[in-house]
DNA sequence: GTGAAAGCGCTAACAG
DNA sequence: CTGTTAGCGCTTTCAC
């Protein structure tokens, strides 16, 4: 494997100007060039990016802190930060972190050891403690997931709005009885999509029942299941149900098929996030839409100007209702 | 932020000595040892991985390549890799080629770059013949999907005898008219699951109708819905159909029920992969197993001892038929 | 327009 | 047991 000064002896120039050639500096003659660049292809020479980043003092690589692969919310995003990173000649390493303290270590050392150049988080159950601590040093954006005290810039939708319309929508087709599936409170998204919940209900003066709040660990599908069934039990039946992601509503709607009621003739649902599963339910589901994609390009866009030193502001992005048949009979 | 100079200065030893510390060598006293650490904690001091692993020669990074972060069947196999990777200090870069020549062209120049030590390829699309050639020069392993050619190792099951099984299991309960849902042929295990299938049925001396052999372009949901909407349209309507993955097999049953008929009264289907969502289904689906994980675990760990220099052999993992409802009324 | 040389932060061979 | 020193491969000043 060839190294800079090989190609340069082959050259017959200096280190100095195969490098130049390397990196498209126009203050070498045309001559000069085609000889390195014969040196080159000639010895199969690849430059190195360690020895580069290493000079450079920079990775070229971001980080992307998700507790879950598996769970496909996150595909988009992760879809739109590679495409805008890659762009940028950086590259993503995506991080699983399980939800795991010892593994979200791991992963913030590769940053304080200088492998990383900076974080994309959106792990909702990150020690943000630590995140805080690290992002005086290093660059980090919260994406979709954030702590507003953290003082570290995000890009995110209005959680507590979406909520409001997806049951809004649900009263607007004549629910009062509406139920929630919602996660463990200690996440922010959670708390919102609540607060969203509760204002369409008192705005239309439907009491809001906390007999009808239900609460799931894990945003699996098992956990929607599981909640569903407590429900279908429940004294009161509700006629609908708003859960705060898809995955949950699906599971949902598996247990009310199993239950041998129609959906949305007994009961309707909604979820939240349109990931793509989302549309091969039977029957398919209403939802609400975030721009993930962009919501991905976006906070890449965000990390590599702060690397690069700029000042960064938060976004909060636009939303969408997505009405399909699980709420239209 | 400190370099080893500094700690090394603070703590009035050499940078040798420093890093000895680092690198938990015996051969330093105690007392030297603590006062190194104290230096260390006093200066928060982190060692560079750049300035290390160009020292070293080596980037700890692995690639994966995958086609698309949205097909569940990856993401156990991930899951694998990376817990092995990481208990061996190894970070994987996972990269979607979108089945895109230009995209794979980056992943790969990393390596040629020295930015990853080497890649585990999932890809059934990559192309073989610059994997090959990289091959010559980089530790490549081939992952489920593999090429015999090109003499890089592999880890896969044995494709054809899964499809043998899960077609027999048809027969066995008295299906003759089995359609089949297949891809592309111009991938390898496409070719060796449809000759699992040929097998199971010329065993029993059932005739293999080619009309009965479906093809799509891709893996997605929709294009088991579309190959199912042109088998239930066919004259001499099947009562069984085998899908090469699990997400063809689940728009199969998808279009089976809108067609208002029932799995598996009037039709069976079996797919291929198990992957999280054929259990999710109505009714949950009867399908291969591959151990996904273990998979992943034994190709980064073949891939790491290729990339110590070790002469690493191919491996051939056992799968499992997993029968549920959709054949099992 | 090009070259010489310093240095990014680390490890390891060698000497003592 | 510890220090000195070379060097991993590259970029970038500073001279010429």
């Amino acid at each position: 494997m060839a190294n800079i000064q090989q190609v340069a002896k082959q050259a017959g120039v200096s280190v100095a100007t195969v490098s130049r050639v390397l990196n498209g500096q126009s203050t070498v003659t045309a001559k000069t060039r085609i000889k390195v660049e014969d040196a080159i292809k000639k010895l199969n020479y690849e430059p190195s990016l360690l020895g580069r980043n290493l000079r450079n003092s920079e990775s070229r690589i971001l980080l992307i802190l998700i507790p879950k692969i598996a769970n496909p919310f996150y595909l988009d995003i992760i879809n739109g930060i590679e495409t805008a990173a890659l762009s940028q000649n950086y590259n993503i390493l995506l991080c699983e972190t399980d939800s795991n303290p010892e593994r979200e270590n791991i992963y913030f050392d590769l940053v304080r050891k200088k492998m990383a150049d900076g974080i994309i988080s959106m792990d909702p159950a990150v020690n943000i403690d630590t995140l805080t601590e690290l992002a005086e040093r290093h660059a980090i954006i919260q994406c979709s997931e954030y702590s507003e005290d953290s003082g570290i810039p995000y890009v995110t939708i209005d959680n507590e709005e979406a909520a409001y319309r997806a049951v809004k929508h649900l009263i607007k087709i004549g629910h009062e009885n509406i139920a929630l599936i919602n996660t463990d409170e200690k996440y922010l998204y959670a708390r919102q999509r609540k607060a969203g919940y509760r204002k369409a209900l008192e705005e239309q003066n439907i009491p809001v029942n906390e007999d009808n709040i239900y609460y799931t660990q894990h945003l699996g599908f098992e956990y929607g299941q599981h909640a569903m069934k407590k429900i279908l039990g429940s004294k009161n039946r509700p006629t609908a149900v708003f859960a705060v992601s898809d995955l949950l509503a699906i599971g949902a709607l598996k247990e009310i098929n199993s239950y041998g009621l129609s959906v949305p003739e007994d009961i309707a649902v909604v979820g939240f996030d349109k990931i793509d599963f989302s549309n091969m339910t039977n029957p398919t589901l209403t939802t609400i839409a975030q721009p993930m994609h962009r919501m991905g390009t976006i906070a890449a866009e965000m990390l590599i100007d702060k690397i690069k030193g700029a000042d960064v502001e938060s976004i909060i992005l636009d939303h969408e209702l997505v009405i399909r048949e699980s709420t239209s009979g």
